[in-house]
This record gives C-alpha cells, sequence and structure tokens, in this order.
DNA sequence: AGTCCACAGGAAGGGCAGGCGA
DNA sequence: TCGCCTGCCCTTCCTGTGGACT
C-alpha cells in the first residue's frame, strides 16, 4: 500500500477519535440501554404481550406514529426482554420481525411468508411455488411445537397498499388453523389514517389493542440526543447549540428523532473532515442542506432508466422558462427524447404512474389540478435549488448518454 | 344545466424472466 | 426439458373527475 494511502487513514483515525467516540451511537438503528419519554408505550405494549409468558395467547397489536416516534425501537426493545423473560419460563416466545418495505425481501405476500418461513428454519425458494404452498409451509413449522410467536410487521401499510389487506385477513385469522402453536401480530404504520381504510374484519381483529406515538416535542428530542451523545461522541466536543438547533429542526419536521440524529451525526462528519476541533451551529446548517442534497441524488441515481428520461423531460421543460408543466407537455418533450436516444417510448398511461412515483420519492411536486374545459392534469414542479438541479442534470445526462 | 376536455387511475391481461418439481 | 408458478413491467380499455365554457 503506498505510503500516501496510509497517511490517510491514519489521519482518519486519528481525527476520528477526535470527535466520536462511537459513530454507531448516533444512528438512528442503535438500541439504547433505555428509551427517553416512551414509559407509557413501553409498559402498555408490556402489559398487552405478558400473557404470553403464562401461555395465553396475547392481543393483536396496531401501533401508530410519523417517522422516528420510537415505534419500531420500543417494540423491538419489549419484544427482545420478552424473550429474555421466556428463557426461564415453561413457554417459549419466539419474535419475528419483517419490515414489509424491505425490497425484495418482504415487499409482496409471498416474499413475506417465505421470509417468515425462514426465521422459523424452513428454507423456502425465492420464487416457484404457489403462494398456497408457502403459506402451508410456514403453517407446518409454526404449529411444530407449542410456542407463542409474535409477528412484528413494520411499514405494514406499504404491504396493503401494494396488494390490498388479504394478506392481514390470512394473518389475523391463523389462529383457528393453528393446534399447538399461537400467534399474535404486531402491525406498525407510518399512516395515521391506514387503519381506516382496512376491510372492517381485519381492522377489528388487528386492531385489538392500539399504541398511539406521539411525536417528540423539542424537549424530548433534546433528551434523546443528550444520551446519545454521552454514547457517541467526546465529552466537550459540541458547541452548547448544537443541540438545541438539531433537536428545533427535527421539531419542526414532526418531531422526527430520526432526523435529529442524523443531523447531529452528519454535523460530528462535516467537523472531522474539516479537521475541526468542535461541532458547531455551523457544522448542523451544512449538514442539513447536505442531508436532503444526498438523499435526493442518491434517489436520482437509482431511478430506472425510462424515470430518468421523464425527470430530464421535466428540468428541461423548467429551463426553457415553463413554470406551468402538465403530464401532457412532459410526455410530449419525453417522447422526443426516447426517439433521440433511440428507447422505446412507453405510453401515456404509464408515464402518468411514473410522475406519481417521482411525487412519491419527493423528487418532483405533483398536484392534481382541473383546467376547467382544458381537462384535469398534474401541475408538476421542481422544488430544488439549482445547484441540485444542475447536478442531477448531470447525472441524468451522463447515466442516459443525452 | 349540460357539455367538454385532458387527463387520473382502476382493472384486466400479456409477455418476459427466474425458479421449482416431475 | 417442460409445465407451472410468481413477480414485474407494461399496454389497453374503461370510467371518473372537476371546473370552464356554452
Amino acid at each position: 500500500m503506498p505510503d500516501s494511502v496510509q497517511t490517510i487513514f491514519k489521519e482518519f483515525v486519528k481525527k476520528h477519535a477526535m470527535i466520536f467516540t462511537d459513530r454507531n451511537a448516533l444512528t438512528s438503528h442503535f438500541a439504547p440501554d433505555t428509551i427517553p419519554h416512551r414509559d407509557k408505550q413501553i409498559n402498555m405494549l408490556a402489559s398487552i404481550l405478558a400473557p404470553s409468558l403464562k401461555g395465553g395467547r396475547p392481543s393483536n397489536v396496531f401501533e401508530y406514529g410519523m417517522t422516528g416516534t420510537g415505534k419500531t425501537l420500543v417494540t423491538k426493545y419489549v419484544g427482545q426482554e420478552l424473550e429474555k423473560m421466556s428463557n426461564q419460563g415453561t413457554t417459549p416466545v419466539k419474535i419475528l420481525y419483517i419490515n414489509c418495505k424491505m425490497k425484495k425481501i418482504a415487499d409482496t405476500e409471498y416474499r413475506l411468508v417465505a421470509e417468515l418461513a425462514r426465521m422459523l428454519g424452513q428454507d423456502v425458494p425465492m420464487t416457484g411455488l404457489p403462494t398456497e404452498q408457502v403459506y402451508q409451509i410456514f403453517f407446518n413449522i409454526l404449529d411444530s411445537k407449542e410456542w407463542i410467536v409474535i409477528i412484528i410487521l413494520d411499514e405494514v401499510d406499504a404491504l396493503v397498499a401494494k396488494m390490498g389487506d388479504d394478506f392481514l385477513y390470512n394473518f389475523t385469522r391463523i389462529n383457528q388453523d393453528l393446534k399447538k402453536a399461537k400467534v399474535c401480530i404486531i402491525g406498525i404504520t407510518n399512516d395515521l389514517n391506514f387503519i381506516d381504510v382496512l376491510d372492517p374484519r381485519v381492522k377489528s381483529s388487528l386492531s385489538e389493542e392500539e399504541i398511539l406515538f406521539p411525536p417528540y416535542n423539542a424537549t424530548e428530542l433534546q433528551d434523546i440526543l443528550k444520551q446519545r451523545v454521552k454514547l457517541g461522541f467526546h465529552k466537550g466536543v459540541l458547541s452548547e447549540e448544537v443541540i438545541p438547533k438539531c433537536s428545533a429542526l427535527a421539531a419542526q419536521e414532526h418531531g422526527d428523532a430520526r432526523r435529529a440524529l442524523d443531523l447531529l451525526r452528519v454535523a460530528g462528519e462535516i467537523a472531522e473532515r474539516r479537521n475541526d476541533e468542535k461541532v458547531t451551529e455551523k457544522h448542523v446548517d451544512i449538514a442539513l442542506e447536505k442531508i436532503d442534497y444526498d438523499r435526493i441524488v442518491e434517489s436520482v441515481k437509482a431511478l430506472p432508466k425510462q424515470t430518468k428520461v421523464v425527470l430530464w423531460a421535466i428540468i428541461n421543460l423548467i429551463e426553457k422558462g415553463e413554470d406551468d408543466i402538465q403530464t401532457g407537455d412532459v410526455f410530449a418533450v419525453y417522447e422526443e427524447k426516447c426517439k433521440e436516444c433511440r428507447l422505446h417510448p412507453l405510453t401515456q398511461r404509464r408515464i402518468s404512474d411514473l410522475l406519481a412515483e417521482l411525487d412519491m420519492i419527493g423528487i418532483i411536486n405533483a398536484k392534481i389540478i382541473s383546467l376547467g374545459r382544458y381537462g384535469r392534469t398534474r401541475q408538476i414542479k421542481l422544488d430544488l435549488s439549482s445547484k441540485t438541479k444542475q447536478k442531477i442534470k448531470n447525472i441524468l445526462e451522463s447515466t442516459l448518454v443525452i
């Protein structure tokens, strides 16, 4: 290895030691020993699940709250404690945690059931079997012994939006077919209105118990950050105003603890890279910009080719000075570009879906408006700084060779 | 009040790839 | 190898929508 590279690594290790003691403690997936300001939810969930220790089936639970309000953390924490406790008792308790948004793992009914079966130690092929058969494999392994299985379906709304609530109906009725095992379902969602769109039968069985996770306020976020700062940063490297600033910024955005932690960690990383001895308010400002910028650039890079052409068409229209961009305009420019790139153009129906997807991931802002006799359409805007717009255009042009 | 426009978006189904079991 | 199954991307067909225009 050349000396210069070694020097970079040595410098990094030296610098890293100046700011962070444990960067991992500043990530949202880190599980601390205590969870501040969630006592009520922890106690409630623990008392709902407690009957499992005596062999009883706990009620199904439905948890809802905005992102970064501690739902997953609390559920995993209580689950782990329960599993530990059950090891000392007679009835074993098994916790199966699954995030329904995980691409290629649990984003379809087949994959979800297959993954659950795998968690119980039964291998299931990635595709190829009828869904009914996968359910059967899962039932067989599930009912192979007397135990309580608690299935945590995180971001369950994503799966329901994709394929309806039939699978949830199957899951909530699962106990009727089991002889030895007992199953409890915990559904977690960020969508506060999710429960209302469910079939009444699913709704009543899934939400036997409901737990609400309210957003953290700025003071509560400060407590959370202080706890993590003790674990993750060296003493005295944070300026006084950093924690209040990160908390206030995250509190503005529905009290998202995840965002507060990201801001704090990235601010620390920026200070580290600049060889600054202290993390200051200035670093938080840069972190705020960087997080948003990175999120958009990464999303754009991951887009399929056709969606990239659609986005290119939108940026092109904006650069021409069009401020009232509609689906039809985008489609016309898109078709032209497809001809130029010798790319097979998709139908307008499909482009409509792609625009909806771009809106959903937050790259564009599309609002459905009615122009009276001039029809109903999407009004498309791009809320990006000119610097970000240019960077995105460069990425699109380099990957599309336009 | 009725008509019309330019779509939005749901439903159904085709074609393809990947994978399984016989 | 073949038939079958699923997921995914896409098209086609269709109905619905809401406000300007007549």
